[in-house]
DNA sequence: ACAAAAGTGTTAAGCATACACCCATGG
DNA sequence: CCATGGGTGTATGCTTAACACTTTTGT
């Protein structure tokens, strides 16, 4: 615990500090999976262990920018959709020193980020399933991110970052398929998806994935659905 | 920024410490409303201010534990049910000094805790209509925790812990409404409660609430229902 | 006898589910 | 011409939502 120091001029003088880590869960879809970004861990504890992107915070900056910041260190990417999956504060969590978490996770289009910045920091994709093969409590935030994923994509438009701007139906139902971990009758789920008005259908096709070639969809952003609850009584 | 020191002897040398708080969002429920927890706060700023109960995380407790000692030692109630909201980490939250803050919502019987423990503190019950008044960021920490409670209650029995052991249906559809704020169906209501088997029927009424009394119902614990996700295709 | 809360059933509409075949095209 | 993925409609059961009257009993 060499690091808990005490705050001395202060409001509050007398009190112990932290230091604070954001975690960055972030999301991609790639080859029908969902696939997350990892690093190699380059310090002690676990030297080279499977780690999340993460980093600490700075006196200057508050916990939201800080793991902005991590995103789009990694992946170029600004103005990316993120959320809160929850704070991290058991007292062994990190071996290494006291050290209190906040996760955050991110959903980026895999294609639009840039391949040269993770290679410099030496990040790769991994398949989700291969979440606990993670450090430390990485692989709980990554349970707890895709819980959240799961629920949010219920009652939101949530997928569609995950996807590049034109997409098929087909790539959509994967998507799908992928987070929940389940399949869907095809007819179903093309009729809830058109039903809700969230897609716009392009006079374009994709020929790459079938002969007869399946039309592009794209996400109206005006439709950003509210949350709500399901419904009760 | 008094007191946002540097780490130095530690595995992450060179980084910058912080003053971690948790904040306690106490439900309770009473006269057909849901109430919550406050407390003038006791120093500057914003010294007599409305408060949520809080206090700092210590050196050598978990910030669950925190959370936890802040609801016993003004309640004198262990073992609640606890649920983080989130972590709260803007700059300049707390005007006296650089803190990040997690809140945690609890619900608790009102009539089951310690009043005494709570006039010692100065602690009361407030309207949640009067979580406006808050200090801080103390309303937006009700706010999202109110979400919480509504989407948890929609699935999970949750509003048990708000009511004491043995309760009418009318004062669980009371409470239902209060979490809720809409009216339901007296029919409905009771027969989607009864369907789901969490209730048990007591041989015994409650006179006080009617002419022709009530029966008393308790909470079957070994129903605790599972996590699940509303259906979808 | 009446006020006040407790208790009870049915119907209609909407939503989720299950299910199978034709279409267009490149090779 | 055929293999491959794209695209479509209907019937059934379940859940929700809307709705009004009877019971009990203390005053």
């Amino acid at each position: 615990m060499a690091n808990t120091k005490t705050s001395t001029m202060s409001f509050y003088p007398n009190q112990d500090t932290f230091l604070i880590a954001v975690d960055c869960i972030i999301f991609g879809f790639k080859d029908n999976k969902i696939s997350l970004l990892a690093q190699p861990r380059f310090l002690e504890p676990f030297k080279n262990g499977l780690s999340l992107l993460g980093g600490f915070v700075k006196e200057n900056e508050s916990v939201e920018q800080a793991a902005s910041s991590v995103l789009s260190r990694l992946t170029g990417l600004e103005n990316i959709y993120m959320e809160q999956v929850g704070m991290y504060g058991a007292l062994e969590r990190d071996p290494g020193d006291r050290v209190v978490s906040c996760a955050f996770y991110a959903l980026i289009d895999i294609e639009s980020q840039d391949e040269q910045l993770l290679e410099e920091h030496k990040a790769f994709w991994i398949n989700i399933d291969r979440a606990n093969e993670l450090i430390f409590d990485h692989p709980r935030m990554v349970a707890d991110a895709i819980k959240l994923l799961r629920q949010k994509a219920a009652i939101q438009a949530v997928g569609f970052n995950l996807l590049p701007e034109k997409f098929t139906l087909s790539q959509l139902q994967a998507l799908y398929e992928a987070i929940y971990y389940q399949v869907f009758d095809i007819r179903n789920f093309r009729k809830k998806m058109l039903s809700m008005d969230f897609l716009e259908k392009l006079n374009e096709m994709d020929k790459s994935g079938s002969k007869k070639g399946a039309y592009y969809y794209r996400f109206r952003d005006e439709k950003v659905q509210n949350d709500q609850y399901p419904s009760r009584f």
